[in-house]
DNA sequence: GGTGACACGTGACAC
DNA sequence: TGTGTCACGTGTCAC
């Protein structure tokens, strides 16, 4: 029960000429605005009704799920890379045919980097050190290296992970060096303990 | 420019009185999808047009945007999952001071090289050998990284004492690669004692 | 027959 | 001065 005004004259031819561009242009719109409701629509799963009032509803339900269950995943996969790092670990001693090994590591008291590991044959240690990535780190190694009267022969340090170093020393063992293996161990990870704490505090 | 009935009379009066409940029902209508609108654009970050088309619009982008994401952190959490679960073994291997769970080493039963062992973080491995020093050693250890689909980052081979030698490799996991890190161990450890075997009967 | 959902044309308002 | 967006009342169709 609509008037129908195309016929209409005088004042109104105006208007209704800009009426019929008004009514396309709002046709246009609608359509516009029907497409992302079936796009939505096509998106969100376990749609029942498909009205537009439940659209919005289920799709504001599943918006609030979604980010729920990325920060869930988000918080997961930070804790799993903290436990990758814990768990990278290795028993306390070992006991090789020439070779006599020892590290730092022990499962019942302490599951920190850094780990020390160190072996030696005749005159020839072997060192490795796991640690958290930090600067001068490997300076502090040395240092103590030098302190021990180790040689170093060879050293390589590789990134591993986003945060780690994985360092490994093949060193000489002088003469007047009387140090036993486990204390070559003990003084490095001690010395990294210290060093990484002051220089995280900073 | 409507028909006002409200004042009709006869047939038109009980269809005007329906029709005062239909305005109310189609405004209580509009008003429900109203609301579903503002909460809906209260919850997308970042609009800037705020009219309902382009709601609708950026609701599809983000959506898909928070589907994607949820997809890579599952694909992370799936490949650290299986991690945790390796890692989860290793406190009951660990008897006394004695067994690596990663390492190829046992003295129970094999106290002899080559020695393996690998630790992941995240999509990189950390894998160290320990072996005679044996001309085509490393070649064959590159040839089986290259089949177990591991690109190799980095690697480190220090000789040490007069007849070892210390590899140590950072790898990175491809997808498609479903080795556990117990098979990679294994694998390599087969591959060095045959090539070691038969490099030495010659 | 009544309830609910939709598209339409239209007037109003904003930039 | 248009160009685009909105809310409104209405006719219509489906269950």
């Amino acid at each position: 029960m609509k008037m129908k005004r195309s016929g209409g004259g005088g004042a109104f031819s105006r208007t209704t000429l800009h009426g019929q561009e008004h009514v396309i242009a709002e046709r246009k719109r609608r359509e516009k605005l029907s497409q992302r409701f079936i796009a939505l629509s096509s998106i969100i799963p376990g749609l029942t009704k498909l009205d537009k009032a439940s659209v919005l509803g289920d799709t504001i339900k599943y918006l609030k799920q979604l980010e729920e269950r990325v920060k869930i995943l988000e918080e997961e996969v930070a804790t799993r890379t903290v436990e990758s790092a814990i768990f990278a670990k290795k028993p306390s001693l070992q006991r090789g045919d020439s070779v006599v090994s020892f590290s730092s590591y022990d499962p019942l008291i302490d599951q920190q980097l850094p780990e020390v590991e160190a072996r030696v044959s005749g005159k020839n240690v072997l060192i490795k050190v796991q640690c958290e990535k930090c600067e001068g780190c490997i300076k502090e190694v040395m240092k103590q290296m030098e302190e021990m009267n180790l040689t170093t022969l060879n050293i390589s340090v590789l990134a591993f992970g986003s945060s780690l170093l994985d360092v490994t020393i093949v060193a000489q063992i002088e003469n007047e060096n009387c140090l036993t293996i486990e204390e070559i161990v003990e003084k490095l990870r001690h010395a990294l303990i210290i060093f990484i704490g002051s220089s995280s505090r900073r």
